[in-house]
Formats: structure tokens, C-alpha cells, sequence
RNA sequence: UCUCGAGUCGUCUAAUGGCAGGACAGCGGCCUCUGAAGCCGUACGUGGAGGUUCGACUCCUCCCUCGAGAACCA
């Protein structure tokens, strides 16, 4: 990490933190980031990874990596590997700590066994069906299962068994001894230990049991010396859980639990479900699709890490759900290229113009500063020649009021370059533009003597030197801002038509050819792209990761 | 319907009995060889009703709204 620039602002649970390192309740902080490696990681994610690295760095603890493995059913090496990929990429070291809760499956059996002996956990054989009716409703009570009473050692005995894969699958389970008429029904005599004869991804077939989560999660917590067990509200409820396992257990320096809203973000869905979804029925390219919240989606896109960490930041953590506009994140992204990004230009919808007072065989190399933000970052040369290209949107025939472009009869200035004046537009015979004559002002240069200004300064390339490129323009991914919660339509149903374009006919200043991919660049006047991973030197592609604010849009659209 | 949790500018978030503040978004202006960036300015909020108090976003009561909870998922 960064040296000592800790800006992130406080937050309730960093107040129970300070507090508790001034009560002395704990000499050193640690905290875990547990995910199940079921998927692949999301901005949500990466909200919980800043907060639990971010707290361990900021108060000289440590935070562990955790993979919360304990059905094997789900999970799966692929989304292991990714997971540690995007930690490290967000910019996080869990140096020797990384875990998976199926390492302590042997002690989490023996404990399980001690439970039983202690009279706290029973085996039962009832089916889910059964199961289900004795666990009453919200309002209702359940009912005691007719295995509760089973003697302690015939539990220990049928668990014994339950592990050496005598049973099939569903036949028993080991559950706690709690409270069936209780008002939570996550204390309604819950699973500790299920059946379930598969591979899994770390173990193998050694195991034919498996922990529940809210037995494994807080002794994983507690094998690990964890002070503070942060996770999201929809866990708040089985926080009594929690404590009730390290109760029985008599276990000391407990970690506490404590619960915080997720992120959600306009214009996407979170739920690893509903991305899965979207990959595997194609409604995306992959994981990894710049339009995807995953945080290898936002990587692919142009984000950094710096600007994600940023983000985390400026949204705080707190208990109440929710909705965080994508604005603020697409914010924090345009600040840190603004800073870092070199200028460059690309013209996305070609127009050509013929600069005809210009000599026929003449290329000048125009001087151009690359980062007006960063005089350190220098400058290059472009070369400038009769045919250039311009940006299709950079001319009017018929120009609205303040149009400040090109249209005929009016002056720009081509950035770097000259000051030229449209004269003539050439159109085919279904009335198509397709060329513009210009003329240019030779006492203009840029870096010259001249003062005489215009009103507009647009971008252009060469035609005889530029590279063609294919760029890919990405909006929202869904139309409404909250697709996850309409009355009637499903989220696939809300999906933005219109959230990839592709403009494979571009044309980008030479020097962009040598880029490589995940090179950031600002195409100047048009938003901030970046190098896609799968680009070549015969094809070259790049994403938009955000476009430039644009007051000119905003004042034409208001307008009309 | 029951239990638990949460309600502060449009959005996110501070203020922990003592001036309701910041960020994003918005609006207006300045500047500009990027209609970008930057700079300046501006508007906007404590869910409601009572109560305690010199003083309430904060404490109490009732109400309202939203979220979570009945997987051999995490």
C-alpha cells in the first residue's frame, strides 16, 4: 500500500474499533474478508475488501483472506483464483493469511462432536419435508423434532457414522439445540451438518459432511484470533446464531460480529446469481465484460484501482440500505485519469476534410503537449497533412444556435494545427456529405506568433497517417436504475439495448499504435479509453471506459 | 400478521444533547488551442405527532415508511 496518505473517512464501525483498542477490549485488530468461491468478485466486493484491508492497515492489524468453502456443490477453483487475482489487483496483501474454512474441517467435526456431547446438538432423521413443517412461520412457532430427544450417544454414534459415508445424502443431519418457538427462526434447532457426497475443490473426497455457514463462519473467525467479523446486513439476524455457537463452545476472545448495508449501484444488478445469469446466457460476453460490475469487468473497462478505492471511500459505510448513484463512481474514475491519462486524438466517426490551400505533398509535424494537468509527462509530435479526418458531429451544414464548430463558412481551430475555414461541402448523389474543402490560415500554427482565436478548437487526424482502430463505446447495462426491483418486468427484461456500440471504422493519431493492452488514454473531447486486453497490432480495439463530461450536449439537449 | 433492523439535501454520507456540514448530481458564471479540466457562485434535507430539556437529527412514547427473516445456500 501507499505510505501514510490514510484519508478514508470514519464510519461507525471504526468508532467501535477505536474504541475498542482504547478500552483495551483488544491490543490488535483483525479482520478477514470471507468470500464463497462461487463467483467472481463485484464492486460490492470491493467495497467490504477496502473496509476490512483498509481498517487492518489503518490500525496496524491484519486481514486475513478467507474462502468461505463449505458446499462443495458451488464452488469451484476457477472463481478461487480469481478472487486472489482482484485482491491484489484492488491493491491488497493478505501476505501469509490465506485460508479456507474446509482447512479447519477436522477441528470443526470435533467441536461438533463436543457439541453433542454437551447436550446442545442432536442427530436427527427427518426429512426436509418434516423439517420444514416443524419449523413453523414468522408468526408461527415450530414444533420439537421427534429426534430431539435422542440420546447423546446415539447422536455421536450416527455422526460418527454420518462422516464415514454410511448414510446417503439427506438421510441425517446434525442440528442445534436451541429454542423451536423462537422468534428467529434462524434459532429454530438449525443445521450444524449436512450430507453431501461430493468433490470438493480443496479436499477432495475426504469429507462427506459439511459445515453449515453459520456454524463454520464464526469458529473460522475464532481459529483465525478475528476481532471484528464484518458483513452485510442481510446477516444481522443471524448474529444470535453467531454467538449462540461460540456460547455453547466456551470459547474466549470472541470475535464480534457486525453488520453493514451492501452496495447497490444504479443502473446494474449485484446479486452473483443475477451476473451469473447474464454470463451464462449470453447476455454478456463473460465475467470480464466491460459492462459487468465484476471488478475484472471494471478492469477490462479502464478503471484502476486507485479510482475503486477512491470510490470506496467516498461512499462510507453505514446500516442503512442503499442506492448508490454509478455517477460518483464514473466521477472517481474520470479524476484519476484526468491526473494520469495521456492526450491523444482519435476520431470515431470519420468526416474528411481537404485542406485545399495546403501543399499537395507536405506532412509538418505539429508539437503537441501530452497532459496538460502533468507538464512532466512532455509532449510528442504529430504529423499534419492536406487530407485529415474530423468527427462527423464537428460539423453542421445547418449549425444550431452556439454552435461553436464547424459549419459553412465558419473557422476552427484543429488542435495543435491551424485555423481553417469550411468553404465547400461535397456531397454523393443521394445527398450524403462526404468530404468538406478547407482552407487554412498558414500565420496560425499553434505555438506561432498569431494571436487571432477562434471560438472552437476541435479534434482531427491525419488520413494519410493515421491507424485505423475498432473502438467500443459501452453505456449502462440496464435502462432504469434499479432493474432488480420492477413490479412486473425481470432484469433481463430491462436490459439497455444500446449498452455496447461498436465503431469498428476509427481513426487514431499513429503514435497509438504501439500501445499495449490496458494502456489508459484521453481521446481528447471524447472520454477516456482504454487498450482492450484482447487488442493486436492487425486490430487494434479500445474501451471506452467513461466519456468527458459534456456541456455542449447537455445545452443542445435542452434546447430542443 | 410476528420478530429484528433502518429512516438527514435528488443520491451517498457527517454531526453521538450545543451553528445541520461534505461529496456526487443540478443550476449560473469565469476561464479555455479539449464545450474537458480548473476556479467562483447558487439552490436543496433531519418521515409524522406528542413529550423531556435553557437547548433535540441526537433521549422517551405512539404512528408512518422502507429493508431483512420460514434453503440440507452463503
Amino acid at each position: 500500500m501507499e505510505e501514510n496518505t490514510n484519508t478514508t473517512p470514519s464510519n461507525f464501525i471504526r468508532d467501535i474499533i477505536e474504541d475498542d483498542l482504547k478500552t483495551g477490549k483488544h491490543a490488535k485488530i483483525h479482520t478477514r474478508f470471507p468470500p464463497e468461491p462461487n463467483g467472481y468478485l463485484h464492486i460490492g466486493h470491493a467495497k467490504s475488501i477496502c473496509l476490512n484491508f483498509g481498517i487492518a492497515r489503518d490500525y496496524k492489524g491484519q486481514c486475513n483472506l478467507r474462502f468461505d468453502d463449505t458446499n462443495p456443490t458451488k464452488e469451484d477453483v476457477e472463481y478461487v483464483d480469481s478472487i486472489q487475482e482482484d485482491v491484489k489487483w484492488l491493491g491488497f496483501d493478505w501476505e501469509d493469511r490465506m485460508y479456507y474454512a474446509s482447512d479447519y474441517f477436522q477441528k470443526l467435526y470435533d467441536f461438533a462432536v463436543k457439541m453433542i456431547k454437551e447436550g446442545v446438538a442432536y442427530v436427527d432423521n427427518s426429512t426436509a419435508e418434516e423439517m420444514k413443517n416443524q419449523k413453523g412461520t414468522p408468526t408461527e412457532p415450530g414444533t420439537n423434532s421427534p429426534c430431539r430427544e435422542r440420546s447423546i450417544e446415539e447422536s455421536l454414534d450416527l455422526f460418527e457414522r454420518m462422516k464415514n459415508g454410511e448414510f446417503e445424502e439427506g438421510a441425517y443431519t446434525l442440528r442445534a439445540k436451541i429454542d423451536m418457538a423462537s422468534p428467529n427462526m434462524h434459532m429454530r434447532d438449525p443445521l450444524i451438518y449436512r450430507i453431501k457426497k461430493a468433490t470438493h475443490h480443496n479436499t477432495g473426497d475426504e469429507w462427506c459432511i459439511y459445515p453449515m455457514y453459520d456454524y463454520a463462519h464464526p469458529l473460522s473467525d475464532w481459529f483465525e484470533g478475528i476481532t471484528h467479523s464484518l458483513c452485510t446486513l442481510e446477516f444481522e439476524i443471524h448474529r444470535p446464531l453467531y454467538d449462540w455457537f461460540l456460547d455453547v463452545l466456551h470459547l474466549e476472545n470472541r470475535p464480534r460480529q457486525i453488520e453493514f448495508a451492501r452496495l447497490n449501484l444504479t443502473y446494474t444488478v449485484m446479486s452473483k446469481r443475477k451476473l451469473l445469469e447474464l454470463v451464462t446466457e449470453k447476455y454478456v460476453s463473460g465475467w470480464d465484460d466491460p459492462r459487468m460490475p465484476t471488478i475484472c469487468g471494471l478492469r477490462r473497462r479502464g478503471y484502476t484501482p486507485e479510482s475503486i478505492r477512491n470510490f470506496a471511500d467516498k461512499i462510507g459505510v453505514a446500516k442503512r440500505d442503499a442506492m448508490t448513484d454509478v455517477a460518483l463512481l464514473e466521477h472517481g474514475i474520470r479524476e484519476d485519469l484526468n491526473k494520469r491519462a495521456p492526450r491523444v486524438m482519435a476520431v470515431l466517426n470519420p468526416l474528411k476534410v481537404v485542406i485545399t490551400n495546403y501543399p499537395d505533398d507536405l506532412t509538418e509535424e505539429m508539437e503537441t503537449i501530452n497532459n496538460p494537468e502533468d507538464p512532466s509527462m512532455g509532449s510528442r509530435k504529430i504529423p499534419f497533412c492536406k487530407e485529415i479526418y474530423i468527427e462527423q458531429d464537428d460539423f453542421r451544414e445547418d449549425p444550431p444556435k452556439k454552435f461553436h464548430r464547424l459549419y459553412p463558412g465558419s473557422e476552427v481551430r484543429l488542435k495543435s494545427a491551424y485555423i481553417i475555414k469550411c468553404n465547400e461541402v461535397i456531397k454523393n448523389d443521394k445527398g450524403e456529405i462526404t468530404e468538406l474543402h478547407c482552407t487554412y490560415d498558414p500565420e496560425t500554427k499553434s505555438g506561432g506568433s498569431s494571436t487571432r482565436s477562434v471560438k472552437g478548437t476541435i479534434h482531427w487526424v491525419s488520413a494519410r497517417h493515421g491507424k485505423k482502430a475498432e473502438v467500443r463505446l459501452y453505456d449502462r447495462l440496464f435502462v432504469i436504475e434499479d432493474p432488480s426491483s420492477h413490479e412486473e418486468l425481470s432484469f433481463k427484461e430491462l436490459l439497455n439495448p444500446h449498452s455496447l456500440d461498436i465503431n469498428e471504422n476509427c481513426f487514431i493519431e499513429p503514435e497509438l499504435a504501439k500501445a499495449k493492452a490496458g494502456d489508459k488514454f484521453q481521446f481528447m473531447r471524447m472520454g477516456y479509453f482504454c487498450v482492450d486486453p484482447l487488442s493486436t497490432d492487425e486490430k487494434l480495439v479500445f474501451n471506452r471506459t467513461v466519456g468527458l463530461r459534456d456541456s455542449w450536449a447537455k445545452l443542445e439537449k435542452k434546447d430542443s
